[in-house]
RNA sequence: GCGACGAUAGCUCAGUCGGUUAGAGCGCCUGAUUGUGGUUCAGGAGGUCGCGGGUUCGAUUCCCGUUCGUCGCCCCA
């Protein structure tokens, strides 16, 4: 027999051992709780895409950033989904006319991407896809970004330690022509270079922002509008509060400033107002953004993004489908598990395991009466175990009911011959004999927080 | 695709200025007069020092390559 060849898991991707798994679970859950309360209802696709999907707006240079691949013999090119918004807007623009609009969907699902894993960013990872489609007024917005902000209260977090960043290309757009001077031709490579403009030193983002004919007069503005994001109930306000003097005027009456007003308004209705902040430095790299963009941070800067999303009013269009206008986010499991971890909200990772309600004992060791009261059990609907090893050691048995860290015990003694069966509350201590026959009631009656009647 | 740094027990790490049997804590297994746990005590198992090559009398230690990881660049969904 030849030598054993050891495997690693391929580089940026991750096992999941059960702690592991039980924790990315727990974000699961309530990325699912909090979508399916909202009124969304969940889909997914493929996790494989025909390539041009995603270059026939991207062009060729993102295909280095994709896992793509053709069949042995084969002559399509595919790619593992690097997102999952083509997917949806591919879907919707088939489909879409069989549902009543607003469309809500949601999806939880594996994305990959092709580039070298650094901090918060790995080949493969899980994300959370929330979208409204077929409604152009801010409603979408707010019911999106409401069902964002709860799910970080959920996760523990307040609006001290997390920011949604909101912004609006047409605002940044007027910005950058009005106030900025620059031309049509250099809007997109402009939009570009601000997306960029918090990561590259300010006197080289001041370089080639004048190469791009972008006016001082536009850059001092956007230091005061997006060097210090500002609570976005300034948007409640006069547009000068939001926008300062200088631009305030000029957008003043302006429709994405009155889309982003009713957002405003809407968001402070739902009580989800002070988690946002209006940030004009936000603008999103993806090239289908077409309106209102936002981001959620946290507060201190730490770590990559959390969530994006935007806008897409062209996209379902784009793929052969009616106009459509379009709303969504996405949230990766990866960073945000980093900032609960930063932040001190996860406990032990052991902790998310659930807790079998009763771990079996039987003190003859492997006599199938184990095996009667462990399916009497199962069929009650109770999560039920038993230790693996054949000891008839009782303390060591516990010993394994607490490693499990079940809630109670059902010790299978000399008692069972007069069809009874001795149960402990493992978190109390407190132990009782209970007929067979009457199991299950004991047991829910214990799980249930009723104290053991003594 | 590029760069820096790292890899020793299941986990977190120490160590070897190149030299006999490589250590600790935690975890795991066994036991402490055979029906009561997460504490204690005593034992025990477990490492080709990531992998391959080179230098050397001798390499876990030095050099090169490679794989994987961490962080960054590019790019950003």
């Amino acid at each position: 027999m030849s030598a054993p060849k050891r495997f690693q898991p391929p580089t940026g991707t991750r096992d999941f051992f059960p702690a592991d798994m039980a924790v990315r679970r727990h974000v699961e859950q309530i990325w699912r709780q909090v979508a399916l309360r909202h009124g969304f209802d969940e889909i997914d696709g493929p996790t494989f895409e025909h390539l041009e999907l995603y270059t026939v707006k991207s062009g060729d240079e993102i295909v280095s950033e994709l896992f793509s691949f053709r069949r042995a013999g084969g002559e399509k090119d595919y790619a593992l989904r690097p997102e999952f918004t083509p997917t949806l807007a591919r879907m919707v623009a088939a489909h879409g006319s069989d549902y009543p609009k607003p469309i809500r969907w949601y999806s939880i699902a594996p994305m990959f991407r092709a580039e070298r894993p650094q901090r918060g960013r790995l080949r493969e990872h899980i994300q959370w896809n929330c979208d409204v489609l077929g409604d152009p007024s801010p409603r979408a917005e707010v019911d999106v970004l409401a069902a964002a902000a709860h799910t970080l209260a959920l996760l523990g977090l307040d609006p001290a330690e997390v920011r949604i960043r909101i912004s609006h290309r047409d605002l940044v757009t007027l910005l950058l022509t009005r106030l900025g001077g620059v031309a049509e031709a250099a809007l997109t490579p402009a939009l570009a270079w601000l997306d960029r403009r918090l990561k590259v030193e300010p006197a080289a983002f001041r370089a080639r922002a004048g190469e791009l004919g972008i006016a001082t007069e536009a850059l001092a503005c956007l230091d005061e509008l997006a060097g210090a994001p500002r609570p976005a109930r300034a948007l409640l306000g006069p547009a000068i509060d939001a926008l300062g003097t200088r631009f305030g005027a000029i957008a003043d009456g302006h429709p994405a400033l009155r889309h982003l007003r009713e957002i405003a308004t809407r968001l402070e209705a739902a009580g989800v107002l002070d988690w946002c902040d209006l940030d004009l430095g936000v603008v999103r790299g993806l090239a289908y953004y077409t309106g209102t963009v936002f981001e959620i941070h946290e507060a201190s800067g730490a770590e990559r993004a959390i969530a994006g999303g935007g806008r897409y009013d062209r996209l379902v269009e784009l793929f052969g489908g009616p106009p459509t206008p379009a709303f969504g986010f996405a949230m990766g499991d990866v960073v945000i598990r980093l900032v609960l971890e930063d932040r001190g909200r996860l406990g032990p990772r052991e902790s998310y395991l659930p807790r079998p309600d009763a771990f079996v004992i039987d003190l003859a060791a492997g006599a199938p009466r184990q095996d009667a009261v462990l399916m009497q059990l199962r069929r009650a609907g109770l999560h039920a175990r038993a230790s693996g090893r054949s000891s008839t050691n009782l303390g060591k048995l516990l010993g394994d009911a607490a490693k499990a860290r079940a809630r109670t015990a059902v010790i299978i003694g000399s008692e069972f011959e007069r069809g009874e069966v001795a149960v402990k509350d493992l978190d109390r201590g407190a132990q009782q004999v209970i007929p067979l026959a009457a199991l299950d009631g004991a047991l829910r009656s214990i799980l249930h927080g009723g104290a053991a009647p003594h």
